[in-house]
DNA sequence: TTCTGATTTGAAAGCGCTTTCAAGAGTTAC
DNA sequence: GTAACTCTTGAAAGCGCTTTCAAATCAGAA
C-alpha cells in the first residue's frame, strides 16, 4: 500500500508537505508543490480516508436510516439527497435498514455513529419521541428526522404538511362539485395518517359537508387496503375518493375498474404522494405530490444549521403540491 | 469521547483486555469479562470504526456506485442487497453517483476504494470495459460489475442473460398466435438492448417470421419512445409488441389506449423488467421480470468468492422468468 | 552587516484501535 | 521441589494521516 510517506520520500519532503499539498492547506512553494503532485501521479497513492477520519473526526460520510419499502419509497429520496446536494459537498450517503421495528431502527442508528458520520438523516417510522430525544440529546452529531414530526425537538424534524396535503386534496374535490366523497386513508405506525385524515375532515367542515363514516376506510398505505375500501363503498352513493397514499390509490383504480367503474367519469379520485405511477395509470392520478428535492435539500440545509449550532426556524414543513392530470371530472 | 482507553481504566484492564472482549478474540477471563462489559456500559463507551478500520484494512463497507435513474431501477436492488444479505454480515452500503459517464463513475469507485471499502459492486453504464479490466487488476479489493458482461473478467460480472429475456417474451407471443410483430428496443449505452434484440430476433427466426423493419423501433428505456414508436406502427398491420424495458412500455401502453387501441384486446404487448407497474397498469402487464434478490445474492456470493480467491465458475448468467398478467391475448 | 518579519518546510506527537510478544500466575507431572 | 505446561493479561508498536510548534530560509529595511 503506498502512504503518504511514500509519496513524501519520492518527492523529497515530509508527510507534513504532503499532507498539505493533498489538503490544499498551509503556504507551499510552487516549485515543491509540482514535485508532490508529480509524486502522487508516479507512485499511484490512494489516500486512506480512515486514517483521515481517526484524526479530524469528521468522515464525509451521511447515515442514512430506513426501512425496507414495496414502493421504494426512499429511492427517489436518496436520489435526490446524493444528486443534488451531497456530491456538491464531497460526502457519500451510507445505508441502514431498520427492519421495521424500533430497536433495528436504533441499532442502526448507532452503528452510524461508530461509523463517524457527519450527520444522520432518519427515516423512520417506528422511532418514538423519548427515543429520538434522547438520541439529540446524548449525541453531538446532528441527526434529521423526515417525514416525523417531534415537537420537543422541532429543530430536527423535516416533515410534510401532511394536514395541508390531505386539505388541498379534499378541497379539489370539492371545488370541482363533488359533495359524497369518500375517504381512504392510513394508520399507525405512519404518523402522517392522522394529519390527512384531519386535513380531509377540515376541508369537509370547511364547506358544511358531513363525512359519512360508511365512506371512511383506514389500513396501511398498501394496494389491497385500497382495494378492499372499494368493495366497502361499492353499492353506496359516491362521486369522489381521496385516497391519502398512492399505495391505496393504486388498489383502488384497480377495483374500481373491476367492479365497472369508469374512472373519472363514475367515480373521481385524488391521491397523495409523487409516484412514477401517477403519469402512467390510467387515468393518469390527479395527486398531491411532495417535492422530494426540496425535502432533501431542506434537510441538508438543516443539518448543516445544526453544525453550526446556529438557531434555527422551528416547524418550517414541507408543503405539497396539487398535479392535476385525469382522474378527477368537473361535476359543474 | 469516550475511547477504549477510558473503560480500560474503569475496569482496571488494559486496552488489550477491552479490545479482546469487545471483538470476542483470545481468551479471556470470565470474571474479567464481566468487568470489561460493566464498564463498557457505565462509560458510554462507542466503539470507532476508523481506528478499527486504519488496522484491519476491512470498514465493513460495501461500496455501491450507480447513475441516477428516473425509474430508480436500482431500488429494489439495494433493498435486496441490504436486506437479504448485508445486514448478516455486519456490512453496510455507501453510495456514490455516477453523473451518467465514465469519468464520473471512474471517480465514484476511486472515492469508494479511499473509504477502504471490502468490496464495490458497480451498477453502471458507461465504464468500459478496458477501464473495467484496469479496475479489476490494479486493485485488491473485489469489485463486481452488475448489468453488465466483459469476456475479459467476466468473473467480476454478475449480469442477467438478456438474449434469453427477448426470446422468451417473443417466443411467448408466437406460441399464443401472434405473427405480426412489432418490437420496441433499446440502444446504446445500454448493453442490454442490442441483446434483447438479439432474442427477438432468435425467436422470430425460430418460427420462420421475418422481422418487418417497419414494426421495430429502437431508443432509450423511456417512456416517451414508447410513445414514438406506437405513433410509428400506427396504421400498420400488427397484433403484438414485444416492448423491451418497463420505461418503454408504459409509454407505448399510454399510446395504443390514445390512439384507440385495447389491449390486449387489439394489440398484445409483453414487457421485460419487473415494476411495481406491472401490477397495476390496466391491463396488469405479462413481463419477463429479472429475480433482484438473486441478483443481489449472486453479486454477494461472487463478492466472496473473489475475496477467497477462489475458482470461480464463470459466466453464470441470471435469467428472467415469465409473469404471465393480462396484456396478451390468445389468438389460437 | 545585522535585524526583523514573512514564508516555507520539517519533526514529532497523537487520533483510537488491534495485535504480537512476553511475562506472570496457576496447574500438573515427575 | 522443580520442570513443563496452560491460561490470562499487559506492554508497546504501529496502522496512515493531520496538525502544532519550531526551525530554516529569504527578502527587505535600517
Amino acid at each position: 500500500m503506498v502512504t503518504i510517506k511514500d509519496v513524501a520520500q519520492l518527492a523529497n519532503v515530509t508527510p507534513s508537505t504532503v499532507s498539505r499539498v493533498i489538503n490544499n492547506t498551509g503556504r507551499i512553494g510552487s516549485e515543491t508543490r509540482e514535485r508532490v503532485k508529480q509524486a502522487i501521479k508516479d507512485s499511484g497513492y490512494r489516500f486512506n480516508r480512515s486514517a483521515r477520519t481517526l484524526v479530524t473526526k469528521s468522515s464525509g460520510l451521511i447515515g442514512f436510516v430506513t426501512n425496507p419499502d414495496d414502493g421504494f419509497s426512499y429511492g427517489s429520496l436518496l436520489q435526490a439527497l446524493s444528486y443534488c446536494v451531497l456530491n456538491q459537498q464531497q460526502q457519500r450517503l451510507v445505508l441502514e435498514f431498520g427492519h421495521d421495528n424500533e430497536a433495528e431502527e436504533l441499532r442502526a442508528i448507532q452503528e452510524l455513529l461508530s461509523e463517524s458520520c457527519d450527520a444522520i438523516i432518519v427515516y423512520s417510522r417506528h422511532l418514538s419521541e423519548e427515543s429520538a430525544q434522547r438520541l439529540v440529546k446524548e449525541n453531538s452529531t446532528p441527526i434529521v428526522f423526515l417525514n416525523r414530526f417531534f415537537p420537543s425537538i422541532a429543530v430536527n424534524c423535516v416533515s410534510v404538511d401532511n394536514v395541508a396535503c390531505g386539505y388541498l386534496a379534499t378541497r379539489y374535490l370539492i371545488e370541482k362539485g363533488h359533495r359524497d366523497i369518500a375517504c381512504i386513508y392510513g394508520c399507525a405506525p405512519f404518523s402522517s395518517a392522522q394529519e390527512r385524515w384531519n386535513g380531509f375532515c377540515a376541508a369537509m367542515k370547511e364547506s358544511d359537508i358531513t363525512v359519512d363514516p360508511n365512506l371512511t376506510y383506514s389500513g396501511l398505505y398498501l394496494p389491497n387496503v385500497g382495494w378492499d375500501a372499494i368493495h366497502q363503498f361499492h353499492g353506496k352513493q359516491f362521486t369522489a375518493i381521496f385516497s391519502a397514499s398512492s399505495g391505496q390509490s393504486f388498489g383502488a383504480v384497480n377495483a374500481l375498474h373491476k367492479l365497472g367503474y369508469r374512472v373519472p367519469d363514475d367515480i373521481s379520485l385524488v391521491s397523495i404522494d409523487n409516484h412514477l405511477l401517477n403519469d402512467y395509470l390510467n387515468p393518469a392520478l390527479t395527486a398531491v405530490e411532495i417535492p422530494m428535492e426540496q425535502l432533501a435539500a431542506t434537510a441538508v440545509q438543516r443539518i448543516a444549521m445544526l453544525q453550526r449550532r446556529q438557531p434555527v426556524i422551528e416547524n418550517c414543513r414541507i408543503l405539497g403540491h396539487l398535479i392535476e392530470r385525469n382522474s378527477v371530472v368537473d361535476l359543474k
